[in-house]
DNA sequence: ATGAAAGCGCTAACAG
DNA sequence: CTGTTAGCGCTTTCAT
């Protein structure tokens, strides 16, 4: 590869007025410039980034540290921070943690000793104490770490209100709630909301709520165990897509029909809720949209441009599609105003 | 940050003394080398991986190129890579080209200037020109490119030909195939597949095969104009789970039962797969396997170490679900042996 | 407007 | 066994 030594040489010139065109700063002759540019290339040169980097202390890279690309709330959230990140002259390291804190702070240690500018992360095993050691920019997407650190997440609890408040809408009147993890606040927060609705109902019994743990396969098993123990049910909230298409295979298991005798609604809008039959009601997150504002949020700081703030709650959407309909149990069921907001594309 | 200098001062000793104990290469006291230790940790010294990297030409990084992330194939094979990567010591830039050119040159131009070590890509678009000017090592998944493009992909038309053989086996006997995208090889070699079981048939006739585009909306369209067209068709192979899942939507539309009226079958096996109901048999690729190979590969093509073959071509499995059956046509379907592999964990 | 030279933090001869 | 030193390729004063 050529150098700027090279360039410099073929030029006919020093490598401090070759340095000025690749920046454009500083004065430089016209005519020279000419001659730089056509020097450059001639020798198809391509200034050496990591040569920069070592001066500037800085290497237009980011980190982007998920627990599992895998789980289908990542892939979107990725392509968004990276599409961003790109857009913005950044490229970005992509690191699984497994949400093991080891890893992570293996990533992070590594990631510091190759200069990235800034990092995102999802995570809830990070403490406020280990990023400020980091001594870079660090923003947190999906679950707030600290009050320090910058975040953007949903408005988790508003959603799982709507989910609860549109299940009784179209007529359920004994709502479960298939929740996730105790140590996620993202599913403490989704299970208050969905209390904050039924708890005082009269009907409302503590074990309408069943731990699905975010996984299919465990809430399977929950909403089989649920449904047998109280066969009432005629309305699930999970807390996330995953769950809910569990629960919408747990139904299907037992000979309950969906919706007709059992309303599903899901949290996420992950792609998988619309492969099910039937479709899955979701609360959407703009999940896109997060990682877009996250990594704009992160790019801000590390450029040190200002910031408006540095907490974004974004807002979640109902999304009416085939595992809820209206329940004609003559007992009450009124009429449902929400239009079909869906990203069905046929 | 703490440089070696810093350290080299705080234990009395010159940087090549540091140096050398961080390496672990060239003679150092034991004495002289615990005082080093002890200066690291005092300073909570990591070393600068720019600086070594611009010294040493490499960067322990590689980068991985895929269409897009949230296609449902990459997660799972970006993990591997991911993984394999981490285990050997490298990190990876992430990059989605959406299967454009340019935004590829350019991933590539950029990569380059960061001193990657090798690249994997996923891609159609890439020449083995562009591949031959970067000069360092390139692998590719899932695709081939040119013969002297070290690849890792599965038997695509041995896959479509059991595929097509099995819906034969249960009793089907007017099959259709919805198709890839023609400028994508294993879209043709699966198709090839296809034909080799079925194209001589008496029954069979060209429409049968439709273009689905690898794309879920495509699909249904597709498949519903092809229901439409020849009603007696009683089996579809999909060239990708995506469009099977469509498929089944489709035959849920017009009012077709799968299995019993309708046996579908996809390739790929995407954990969507698992979503759908009925959940759908598939000819699923070892993605984390193929994740895990090319990784593999490319380190050792970096490292300089021998690689006994450079095209691996894996093997893909039956996976049977619910989506095909047995057909109870009494025109004589056969009994099946194959057993349901499939990874559902409940 | 341009060039010389120092230095970013590290490694690897080379000398001792 | 250890230290001195010359770079890796680039940017940026500081002169001119």
């Amino acid at each position: 590869m050529a150098t700027i030594r090279d360039v410099a040489k073929q030029a006919g010139v020093s490598v401090a007025t070759v340095s000025r065109v690749l920046n454009s700063n500083g004065y430089v002759n016209n005519e020279t410039k000419k001659k730089v540019d056509e020097a450059i290339r001639q020798l198809n040169y391509k200034p050496n980034a990591v040569a920069r980097s070592l001066y500037k202390k800085t290497s237009k890279t980011i980190g982007l540290i998920v627990p599992d690309i895998v789980n289908p709330f990542f892939p979107e959230l990725a392509r968004a921070v990276e599409d961003t990140a790109h857009k913005k002259g950044y490229n970005v390291f992509f690191c699984n943690t497994d949400e093991n804190v080891e890893k992570e702070e293996h990533y992070l240690e590594i990631l510091l000793q190759k200069y990235v500018d800034g990092v995102i992360v999802a995570s809830n095993t990070l403490t406020a104490e280990k990023v400020k050691e980091l001594n870079i920019p660090v923003v947190s997407i999906d679950r707030k770490i600290t009050a320090e650190i910058p975040t953007v997440v949903v408005k988790n609890k508003e959603g799982a209100q709507k989910a609860t408040s549109y299940l009784k809408e179209i007529g359920c009147e004994r709502i479960a709630h298939l929740r996730g993890p105790h140590h996620i606040d993202n599913a403490n927060e989704r299970a208050d909301g969905y209390l904050e609705e039924v708890g005082s109902a009269p009907w409302f019994q503590s074990s309408y709520i069943a731990d699905g743990n975010y996984v299919m396969k465990t809430a399977i098993q929950a909403t089989v165990e649920l449904l047998e123990r109280h066969p009432e049910i005629d309305g699930i909230f999970a807390a996330n897509d995953v769950m809910a298409i569990g629960a919408v295979k747990a139904a299907h298991r037992i000979g309950k029909m969906v919706p007709e005798e059992l309303a599903i609604i899901g949290f996420d809008g992950i792609s998988m809720a619309e492969a099910t039959t039937p479709e899955l009601t979701t609360i959407a997150q703009p999940i896109y949209d997060m990682g877009t504002a996250v990594t704009d949020l992160l790019v801000k700081l590390i450029e040190k441009k200002p910031v408006e703030r540095t907490f974004l709650e974004l807002k979640v959407e109902l999304i009416e599609r085939e595992s809820t309909r209206k329940q004609n149990n003559n007992k009450g069921g009124r009429e449902h105003g929400a239009k079909d907001h869906s990203s069905r594309q046929y």
